[in-house]
DNA sequence: CAATACATGATATGAAATAACATGACAAGT
DNA sequence: ACTTGTCATGTTATTTCATATCATGTATTG
């Protein structure tokens, strides 16, 4: 294992999500980055973890564990909420999926091998979620922190509101 | 009802809620802003929510709905969780309280009266939280939500991390 | 082939949130 | 005074989200 097989730094910060897309190629490229980095770091993506991988990556919006859960089941995996959850926190853990705090649901990343702190932008209306970058600590928030002494460890930061389609058709 | 009692800008962005300071002052402040601005909104600030908000007051810390449902009953309030949750919807509503989405719980406003998006700073040891000011929409974020197209509406910030005190003792 | 670590399966329970319906308080409008 | 409408509260039941725990299986690895 090449344990210098940090995530690169992030280079493009498009918010992917909305756009239309060759959504094939971006589900295959997604996959195959992420089973680069459990190669590379010695992780484990097993059948049920892969799978709801996949599965959050088909859907490009967030689920939640119980839809997760349906979905396994039908596919013959266990159908007990442990076996969502304990795979959703391997890919949570690895970076690969993200929790949405504000939806209680998860989503996958959009950036995968890329250190990143993820913001994201929920819309209200369709539920459609776009991953973007932030950079809170760099901003009003890094400075309070500084100045209360606050380490900050780990930012959530959604926005909610309307995504294009939506906002079109109102 | 003088409806152009809309909350002022806001003025000082300190971090309140690591600090040690006067507290019961801090709570009686609050507590009067708050009925100020129910009196000059026609909002009804009936007992049930009353109690809640001084408790979330009183702790300064964020209480889940059941801890707040349990305080409830204990002064002979109803005990069910609507009682709890629609008190706390017509708070976080109105601007007096705020929900923290990582921890799905609940806590006053520390800048009552003033428009503000919130930011907040918890920390994973003690689970005090304190509120700061944020700008979302300033950053790179409102960026990509620009080139995206979205509309933010409404931004959840949510630091996590040490606390002075935690960090001290670490 | 142990011994170990890790992953999964299944049962049970806990915690957060809401749906639906009934009752009560109060302020118009008649 | 009485009806009507609005808003708040109370209660029951249910749904949704999440975890603790124990048993079983499946890889490595010494
Ligand atoms: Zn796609
Ligand atoms: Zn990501
Ligand atoms: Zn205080
Ligand atoms: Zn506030």
């Amino acid at each position: 294992m090449t344990s210098d097989a940090r995530p690169a730094p992030v280079k493009d910060s498009a918010p992917v999500g909305f756009q239309e897309h060759d959504h094939q190629t971006c589900v295959e490229t997604a996959l195959a980055s992420v089973e680069a980095r459990c190669s590379t770091e010695g992780l484990r993506l097993t059948p049920v973890r892969r799978k709801v991988l996949e599965m959050l990556l088909q859907e490009h919006r967030a689920l939640g564990a119980y839809a997760i859960l349906d979905r396994l089941r039908a596919e013959g995996f266990g159908s007990q909420p442990p076996v969502a959850y304990r795979a959703l926190d391997f890919l949570v853990q690895n970076g690969f999926v993200h929790k949405i705090e504000r939806l209680n649901a998860f989503v996958a990343c959009s950036h995968p091998g890329q250190s990143h702190s993820p913001a994201f932008m929920i819309c209200r209306k369709c539920d459609a979620v776009a991953e973007a970058q932030s950079a809170p600590a760099k901003g009003v928030l890094g400075a309070a922190a500084r100045a209360a002494g606050f380490e900050i460890e780990r930012t959530v930061v959604e926005a909610e509101g309307l995504c294009p389609d939506c906002t079109e058709k109102a």
